[in-house]
DNA sequence: ACCTCCCTTGAAAGCGATTACATACATGAA
DNA sequence: TTCATGTATGTAATCGCTTTCAAGGGAGGT
């Protein structure tokens, strides 16, 4: 690889003007310019990102990590995150981690050494991971969840379950069950709220709080279902905090001889592929995750060059009715 | 930021020393390494990225690209290199392409500035991009693509299809359909190969082409649909290239009365989620993701570090059985 | 003709590390 | 005691680039 001595070499000027031509061309004579362009060209020259970041402050990357689960609910979000990251000149560095197990301060180290300036946190539901000392000083953003006092991007959930749940008994429905969480309080809290508001009993044995990834989904679906079947107190609706719950509940339910949404209507949470895909169609709260994900790498952006930025911003959800309910 | 300087001075010892401690602790006494720890300890000193890399001929860093799309399938690709990198104290920066309008250059300029040693390419069935004189010379490795020179991973897909159609005729399915993909035509390939090595006639109009990606997929499985209808020629079987693909043919051909698998068997291609998700469950080929991701990905940083490594590698598929086939 | 001022360019310091080479000291062999 | 050897540490060059400061030279004003 030519350096920009060898550049300088070849269109027989200094380094100096060399590197001018490419960081600030305007002071550059037209000439000289003309004579460092070709000389770069003919050397395939590009210019060593290490060393031009060892005398800036500012790296151009961005860490952005997301649960080890493939879900395409998180994707939406990295991807909205590198388009704007894109247009203000940052890399996306792929961080993971295990929902369990986590150990943030790899992804600490790694800002700290400088190969990354700041760290986007997707965490869904995650409430497990323990604070970092060492996460202190050091430009993060996160989504759906509060860490320390660092800015956030969140979805009002209240305000989606009660819209999805006000939906359900605009179309008559009265017997509401809800399959949540277990480690997620707030939309299984907001359903509870939506319920009594609204003159409807809260049953608890029409309740249940599942897994939030991996197989265990599924089987958490399966459960539900046979739990329902099995007190023989079958709900006219449910609502899922998750489209892949949804799915999962849909699908059983099927299996067992019930009609969707005729007997039982059901709802999910997020709006992914899957809430097109399958039969019948999911009717689901949609959050704007690509935004969301635009807006955590803005804040982080901003930040990080210095500016002032918002404590957190909230995002509105939007029903999208399909045939499930 | 602490810099070497200041541990060095803090210890009492050179900055040679205090970069021995933490590359080479072997040479240097107990005594002088505790002074040094507690020195950097005191001053939270983490060593500088660049200035390390400046030195070093590799970065630590490779590139994962993949459609801007979300699918599970690449995740997964991701996820498998993700793991064997970090294995080998690699990071990975996300790439993303547009899989219409595909510029490759951005990331080979990211190689070429040293801000990554590599690239990893996912392509799916992207046949679209152009060969960039400027990737060459660079590590790249692809997957399901043969790209320039460059070692790649692939999957058995002849075969694959072959086991599957005669897994349909051992079911006794005769007039099997087929719902490819515009841009791909090695599946195509196969499965005519395989109707008619099978004895069975292969016939236009149960097979098309169909788009790969986005919105597009479920249009055109409807449209799939669609035509037998229109034709009046119902198949009893329809081979799908995509897990997508099935999906939504399900969906499409039980809106129409019709029943899977007892009127019409449907199979995917993939194994993603989706597969076991719908009603009925999508019978179908997984590939084993996790690892062609983890395969790239070393073959990739074996190149980097300047081993031999092999041209390609292939891995075969394995049929999985569930209720729409 | 002389003095400013602006435009262009070069020289050199410095970013934070690694590493080849040199040096100092302790140890054991002769 | 002397010398060779090995161990621990320091000195300084170097990686490739940015940026400050200085300087050369032409243009314009007086």
């Amino acid at each position: 690889m030519s350096s920009i001595k060898d550049v300088a070499r070849e269109a027989q000027v200094s380094i100096a003007t060399v590197s001018r031509v490419f960081n600030n061309p305007g002071v550059v004579s037209d000439q000289t310019k003309t004579r460092v362009y070709s000389a770069a060209e003919k050397l395939k020259y590009t210019p060593n990102f290490s060393a031009k970041t060892m005398r800036k402050s500012i790296v151009g990357t961005i860490i952005v990590m997301i649960p080890d689960i493939s879900n395409t609910f998180f994707i939406d979000i990295v991807h909205g995150a590198q388009d704007y990251a894109e247009m203000r000149g940052y890399n996306i560095l792929m961080g993971r981690f295990d929902i369990l197990h986590f150990d943030l301060r790899k992804y600490v180290e790694l800002v700290k050494s400088k190969a990354a300036d700041g760290i986007v946190m997707a965490l869904g539901h995650n409430r497990h991971f323990a604070s970092v000392a060492e996460a202190k000083n050091i430009p993060i953003v996160t989504i759906e969840e509060k860490f320390m006092e660092n800015p956030y991007i969140y979805v009002d959930n209240s305000e989606a379950i009660n819209k999805i749940v006000e939906y359900l008994i605009s179309k008559g429905r009265t017997r509401i069950g809800f399959l949540g969480f277990k480690s997620e309080k707030e939309r299984l809290f907001a359903f509870k709220n939506s319920i009594t508001k609204n003159g409807l009993e809260y049953d608890e044995e029409l309740v249940k709080k599942g897994d939030e990834f991996g197989e265990a989904v599924y089987t958490s679906a399966r459960e539900y279902v046979e739990t329902i079947l099995k007190n023989g107190k079958i709900p006219d609706a449910v609502v899922c905090a998750s489209d892949v719950l949804a799915a999962g509940v849909i699908k059983w339910l099927i299996k067992n001889g019930l009609r969707v949404p005729q007997d039982v209507a059901v709802t999910g949470f997020d709006n992914i592929e899957v809430a097109e895909l399958v039969h019948p169609g999911i009717t689901t709260v949609e959050q704007p995750r690509e935004i969301m994900g635009r807006e955590a790498a803005r804040l982080l952006i901003n930040k990080i060059e210095g500016q002032e930025v918002a404590k957190k911003i909230g995002f509105r959800t939007r029903i999208v009715i399909r045939d499930s309910a």
